[in-house]
DNA sequence: TAGTGGTCTAGACCACATG
DNA sequence: ATGTGGTCTAGACCACTAT
C-alpha cells in the first residue's frame, strides 16, 4: 500500500513537516476514495476495523474521522449494519437541498416539467463559476416545480458539457426521479453541498406568464452554486420561487 | 451529589429504566447549568478533569458531552485555554445570525436606529409563538438597519414582556451595541437558535419611505422565531431586507 | 512549569441487524 | 452466532497558553 507514506509512523505523526492530525489525513484518504469512485453512493464503506486495519492506525482514529464525514453528510452510519455512501437516491435525502415549503401542510411530491434543454458555449460569469474557460460547453436547461397542479418554481441550471455527455431533454422528461438523484445515478455526479445568494425581484414577463402571477409581482431569486467532491462547482442554478403560499425554510444556529 | 441518581452506575447505563447514553446525560446536564445562569455567557467551564470528577465519568465521556455543545454553538473550545459559554458579544460572533451581505465588498458595521419601543398586550399568533397567554404583555420594537447610509432593514420584534422589564427606546438608543448582545448582558437571555421563514413581499408605503424605495418595490420578508436555552421561544421577529445591494447568504449541506 | 484542550491507542462491553 | 456501529474507560503524549 503506497498510501503507508502520507501516514506517519506507528503511534504520532509529530514528525511529519506539514503537520496534521491523523485523523485528517484518514478523512482526506476516505474522501479521495468517495471521489475516485472506489465506493459509490449508497455502498457500503469497509468497516472500522478493515479500515483501520488498511491505514493501520487505531479503530478510534478512523472513527474521528468517519464521524466528521457522516457529520458532513458525506456518509451516513447505520449502527448493526454499516457506513454507507451518501446518496440523492433514497427517499430521506431526495429533497435535501428543496427548502420550499408550503405554508401549512405537507410537502407533497413536485411534479417537474423540462421547458428547454441546449447545449451553448458558457457566457463568461457561468464559465467563471464553474471554473472552465469561456465558450467551452455547457447544458442549460430550464424547468418549472409544481405542487398539487401549483407551478412554484422556475429554474434555470447551467452544467459543464464535459460532465454531462448526453442530457438531453427526452431522457430528462423520461426520468420520473428528481435531478440530483438523476444526476447521480446517470452520471455519476455526486452533490455534495451548495452556496446559495436569496434576493426579492420583480417578475419578468416571461416568469410572471409560467408562474401565472402578475408581471412586477414579488419573486424569490435564489441563486445557487453546487459542489461535489473536493468543493467543485459543478452547478449553476437560478431559481424563481413563487412565496405566497409557500416559504423559503432556513435556521440559524 | 443528587445528580448521581441520574447517572448510572461506575461502567454502564444499559439498566437504566429509559436508557440514554453517558455522555447524553451529561449534555443535558450542563445544558441545564448554562439554563440556570450557574455559567454566564463568556465564563469559562470547569475543566474536563473537574467535570469527569464531579460527573463521575471518563474525561473522552465529558469530551463527548461538550464536543456536541461545541458543534451546537452552545460552547467554545480554546486549546490551552479552556472551554467557554458561547456569548453574542465577542466581535466574531456579533452578527452570527445576521446573514444579509452586501454583493461586493466587506460587511461593514451597520448603523441601527430604534423607531419605536412599546409595551402593548401579545396579539394572539405572537402569543402562540411566544408560548404566552394572549394578552400578555410584551415589548415591541422596530428599527432600521443602516449599511454605509444606506437603509437595508426595517425590523419589527415582539419580546416577551417579563424577560425584558426595563427595556425602553432610551437604552436601546444608548446602547450601541447590536440587540442580541444587549439582551445578553442587560436582560440575561442568550439567544441560541432560530428559525426562519423567507418570503417576497411588495413593500407597503410606510417601508418604502423608510427604504427608500417605489412602493410595491420587491422586498425580502424574513419571520423569525429566536429561541433560548431548551428551545424556549423568546423572540418573534419580522424582518423587510431590501436586496438590490445586498443578499441573504446561505448554506445548504 | 503547570494547566488546558487535542490526539491516539487498546480494550471492553452494549445495541442493533442479519443469517 | 456473527458482524456492524455506539459507548465508555484508562492512560499516554502533543500542542497551545499563561505565569
Amino acid at each position: 500500500m503506497s498510501s503507508d507514506a502520507t501516514i506517519a509512523g506507528a503511534t504520532q505523526a509529530s514528525f511529519s513537516p506539514t503537520f496534521s492530525p491523523l485523523y485528517q489525513q484518514i478523512k482526506a484518504l476516505i474522501t479521495q476514495s468517495l471521489e475516485v469512485g472506489e465506493w459509490k453512493p449508497g455502498d457500503m464503506i469497509p468497516s472500522e476495523i478493515e479500515l483501520a486495519a488498511r491505514y493501520k492506525v487505531s479503530q478510534g482514529t478512523v472513527r474521528k474521522a468517519i464521524d466528521e464525514l457522516a457529520a458532513g453528510n458525506l456518509l451516513l452510519r447505520r449502527q448493526g449494519k454499516g457506513t454507507f455512501v451518501a446518496t440523492h437516491t433514497e427517499p430521506r435525502a431526495q429533497f435535501r437541498f428543496l427548502r420550499l415549503m408550503p405554508d401549512e401542510g405537507e410537502q407533497g411530491y413536485p411534479e417537474s416539467t423540462i421547458l428547454e434543454c441546449r447545449r451553448v458555449r458558457a457566457p463568461a460569469e457561468i464559465a467563471r463559476t464553474l471554473e472552465l474557460k469561456p465558450g467551452d460547453p455547457v447544458v442549460t436547461l430550464r424547468r418549472l416545480l409544481s405542487f398539487s397542479g401549483y407551478p412554484c418554481v422556475l429554474d434555470e441550471l447551467w452544467l459543464p458539457g464535459s460532465l454531462f455527455k448526453g442530457l438531453t431533454a427526452e431522457r430528462l422528461t423520461e426520468s420520473k426521479a428528481p435531478l440530483y438523484s438523476m444526476f447521480e445515478s446517470e452520471f455519476g455526479i455526486k452533490m455534495v453541498r451548495a452556496d446559495e445568494k436569496i434576493r426579492a425581484v420583480p417578475a419578468d414577463p416571461e416568469a410572471a406568464r409560467i408562474l401565472r402571477v402578475e408581471p412586477r409581482a414579488p419573486l424569490l431569486l435564489v441563486e445557487r452554486v453546487t459542489f461535489t467532491y473536493g468543493e467543485r462547482p459543478v452547478e449553476v442554478r437560478r431559481g424563481l420561487y413563487l412565496t405566497t403560499r409557500h416559504h423559503y425554510k432556513n435556521e440559524l444556529s
